[in-house]
DNA sequence: CTGAAAGCGCTTACAG
DNA sequence: CTGAAAGCGCTTACAG
């Protein structure tokens, strides 16, 4: 017993096979008769022999990894969808390989590349805005890639999500019935976040078809942190005490509006309304519990397994587009707009 | 131009040097007369030459990768650790591969020999309890090692973290020092979870100082998630009406806890004291703020990172143990023992 | 169903 | 400072 790590080659000699053969039994277990599949899966047991990825990545052309750039993992809402996203490939033995890009455009180029020359068999992305050398950079490399989290007919590239425009809309219609007049918006930074502007865009055109603009200075930008929407919402209502609702930009910010409400001894949603946006788990426990956007991340995550998978047996790149639904999920956050008094 | 993507080969004929110097190139620049080095860069530019990962790592037999399993990479104070983690070995050059063993030692087995399979340089778990083959299999890869969020003074395996005996010490007193005696616990499944088990006997033993047990049916283990706490407090408080103290393993129970609470109308903390573990940003946030333990989890990533990349400098394995402070915060969940009427 | 052999794209002593 | 060449550990037509 030598003392490096076995290689194909021991496992060989041992079960007097070729290479060839083990590495069949390895991957196309039935192209071997039954009973040298058996010595052959004796000799790996004894030899403790694990193969290679490096070697198996080079010669095979494959690495049976995926990659995923995310903004952040730091948000519940992206994590659900990874989790999901890691055991369906996990489950066709594949392995994800994950980045994060902080919300960066110029990062994200920066991990696309590291990733692609690392070797991985398909990429997810989140969103539709990247860098234009990205798409050249994987177009180049031609393997599977979805833009995850939005959902737009008309993309050249495949998409799984919905529509964040629509989901704008839909919250606002929802507070526009509610009587409301005075919006204030806390919204993630808009700028490389696509996702942010549509659902910011959704609002401002559905007020604006029954005459309402929103000022600029009722429309605060900031980092997706509950202790940034706090100073926020004090910063808006300091501007604009009229202000009777506020929509935030995902749920983290609209906990963080929540607190500012009662430092200000605001009654939720007697005289401030505040929604949110992804409907994490806490939400619902809130008190009160939060009026919010669904949004599918368990669904999202699901689907681009499947599809990355799919597109890899077929060797294809097909273009898809899925679109899943995101609905409003109405709680106690709002509520009526209080009468003038 | 051929179509096939560009190998070192095509940089070297290019550039008119041999391969090994590309390689230098790109490995230990100063080792290049800086003429030949400027010519290859132009080469790699126009070629739009990117190393092959695999063949590196074959060759080299270093992948420039490191793997973490954490439980969970859907609670915050896991993703921030990661993070901090990811961005220190980012910036030397090195890729993080990361896999959840959703708090299973079957299925962490399961991962850690995928990533050695893959080929890593260095590992990174959470906890001191894993399967025993665990500890097997890395030995057997000689690669650097550490147990994150633990600290074991007597700890064989290198650590990074805290006491968390002492962290449940600490809470208990401060409960103790409210006065309170009928005490309630709401805890991670402690099987398997070292960190869990701790928390709990920390709090167990200092109460049993002082004279006090808890008795089995006001201890409760559940899931980490805010449902399942919000059932849990609702069962101890129909079994256990006189609880006047709970103590929840993390912070996600404790806001599922507080909800509890509310939808009973018992006032926190005049009657009911609530304490969580971790110190989630929006535990402040909160109404009432949360009492709970912080948990330092961007330095236990920062030194993970710098500590796995010292050792690979190094080319060893040295033992080594860090022990960072859990510091207890008091904010609003806590209060004095209501008076017995 | 199995084997001999070329090849995947790098790195790294070794020699100069 | 640079090059020729062996080698890393697999996979995969090809032949039988």
């Amino acid at each position: 017993m030598t003392n490096r790590t076995p290689t194909i080659a021991d496992v060989a000699e041992q079960a007097e096979v070729s290479t060839a053969t083990v590495s069949r039994c390895l991957n196309l277990p039935d192209k071997v008769k039954p009973e040298v599949r058996e010595r052959i899966s004796k000799a790996i047991q004894q030899l403790g022999y694990v193969p290679s990825g490096a070697a198996r990545a080079l010669a095979s052309r494959r690495t049976h990894t995926i990659g995923a750039i995310v903004p952040t993992i730091d948000n519940a809402i992206f994590s659900e969808a990874i989790q999901h996203l890691q055991s369906g490939l996990t489950r066709a033995n594949y392995t994800l390989l994950l980045a994060n890009s902080g919300y960066s455009l110029d990062e994200e180029l920066r991990e696309v590349n590291s990733l692609l020359s690392r070797g991985i068999d398909g990429i997810v992305l989140v969103g539709e805005m990247h860098h234009p050398k990205v798409y050249d950079a994987i177009k180049k490399h031609a393997i599977p890639y979805v833009n995850l989290w939005t959902y737009n007919a008309q993309s050249k590239y495949s998409c799984i999500g919905f529509d964040h425009l629509k989901a704008g809309q839909q919250l606002a219609e929802h507070l526009l019935d509610l009587g409301h007049t005075e919006f204030g918006i806390i919204s993630g930074f808009q700028e490389n976040n696509d996702r942010a502007l549509l659902r910011f865009q959704g609002i401002q055109q559905t007020l604006k078809n029954v005459g309402l603009e929103i000022p600029e200075s009722k429309i605060i930008e900031c980092r997706y942190s509950v202790e940034q929407a706090n100073k926020s919402l004090h910063e808006l209502l300091d501007r604009h005490p009229e202000t009777t609702a506020v929509s935030c930009g995902n749920d983290v910010l609209a906990i963080g509006a929540l607190s500012a409400a009662r430092e200000r001894s605001l009654k939720v949603p007697e005289q401030l309304s505040i929604t949110g946006f992804d409907n994490m788990e806490l939400t619902r426990f809130l008190s009160p519990a939060l009026t919010t956007i669904n949004s599918p991340s368990k669904r999202m995550g699901e689907h681009a397994a499947e599809y990355i998978l799919e597109q890899i047996q077929n060797k294809s790149t097909e273009l898809k587009r899925i679109e899943l639904t995101a609905e409003l999920v109405i709680r106690e956050t709002t509520g009526k707009v209080p009468s003038k008094t």
